[in-house]
DNA sequence: AGTTTTTTTTGACAAATGTCAAAAATTTTC
DNA sequence: GAAAATTTTTGACATTTGTCAAAAAAAACT
């Protein structure tokens, strides 16, 4: 069930009336289709992502030029380059929605002054970042050590729903491993 | 150069002197032997850790039996298993001590309540956080389109202190790799 | 519906990494 | 400083995964 932003903020701290209308003064919505790209390699990405609805995939090019996921965001998720903001540097990965969504943009300056001037939204910023770490970290310890096969079985318990909505070689690459790789590992 | 938990503190914001007092009074600081444990598996993580000199390792053990390590703390790091604490789920991972060290600990609960006191911590939280996340997408990249030797290449590059005080072993399972691939990447 | 484009599957073979076992080197302990 | 314990290296071979090329299937377009 896609929830809008506040319905969400709500769902993880109490939010104020008066400081529920300076949310939308910071977030703005749009309703996007397919293929449109938050964000663009290259780019400082000085903006906040709220997916209210549909799919983002974020990937990056390699070496070889092969375009690599590095990670999914359905609905109910925030996303961004937080790096990219911090460091003041452009960043080589591309934000892009793999389905029409409603998204809600936030740039990082003024969402910061927001969360100066309401503590009670620091809140809902450290779910946002404890939410980066613990998805990191049970994608390393997949990476780490669990085979082509284990990896895969993980994204399907995990993730169900994705695999409808991504293609193979968007979760393969997602996984660390060849389409031709994981096509094979499906057949079975 | 270690530096002490304030030290570190006041260099990413500004400390009042009353702010740390009540800091001196939630951290509990101690002189460790190399070896000692900081959480043991099976247990609820609810401390958070400053260390101030020394080197820890957070690792556990995969179905085999092998014990994998997850991560190497150096001086002037956090460490924690947030994860543990924030779903109150005892943590398969240990952290030990690799060498003597001098650690700060906190219980979570007061650390949170201090947070609330001085929102101007939060900014230190923040970072602590942060640097969680910058450090695991890193770690994601690596492990997911790099070879073993270009993996261990980029960790000699990012740490090559770490090189004298851990054992191959040790670095080869944060690799994810095997001691004897490691090894033999090394023998060139 | 038919054509074009994109995605997925399959095959043959190559390269990277793992496994098991043992030897060599290093570190720790007494 | 010798003995014991631990860590690192080496070898032979097995397994996993990648690469390249082409066919098949599915999706998008007109």
């Amino acid at each position: 069930m896609d929830m809008n932003l506040i319905t969400f903020l709500k769902s993880i701290t109490t939010i104020l009336p008066e400081t529920e209308a300076e949310i939308h003064k910071v977030f703005f919505a749009e309703q996007l289709p397919k293929g449109h790209k938050l964000h663009e390699e290259g780019k400082v990405c000085n903006q906040l992502f709220y997916i209210e609805s549909g799919l983002s995939r974020t990937f990056y090019f390699n070496e070889e030029g092969k375009d690599i996921t590095y990670r999914f965001n359905g609905e109910n998720t925030f996303t961004s380059l937080i790096e990219s903001y911090y460091d003041h540097k452009p960043s080589f990965y591309t934000i892009e929605l793999l389905e029409d969504a409603v998204v809600h943009a936030a740039p990082f300056p003024e969402f910061e002054k927001l969360l100066e001037k309401h503590p009670e939204l620091m809140k809902v910023y450290n779910h946002v970042l404890r939410n980066f770490v613990l998805q990191s970290n049970e994608r390393i310890v997949a990476l780490q050590f669990h085979n082509a096969q284990e990896r895969y079985q993980m994204f399907v318990d995990k993730n169900p729903h994705l695999l409808q909505r991504a293609s193979l070689g968007h979760i393969a690459s997602y996984l660390g491993i060849t389409q031709e790789t994981l096509s094979r590992i499906r057949s079975k």
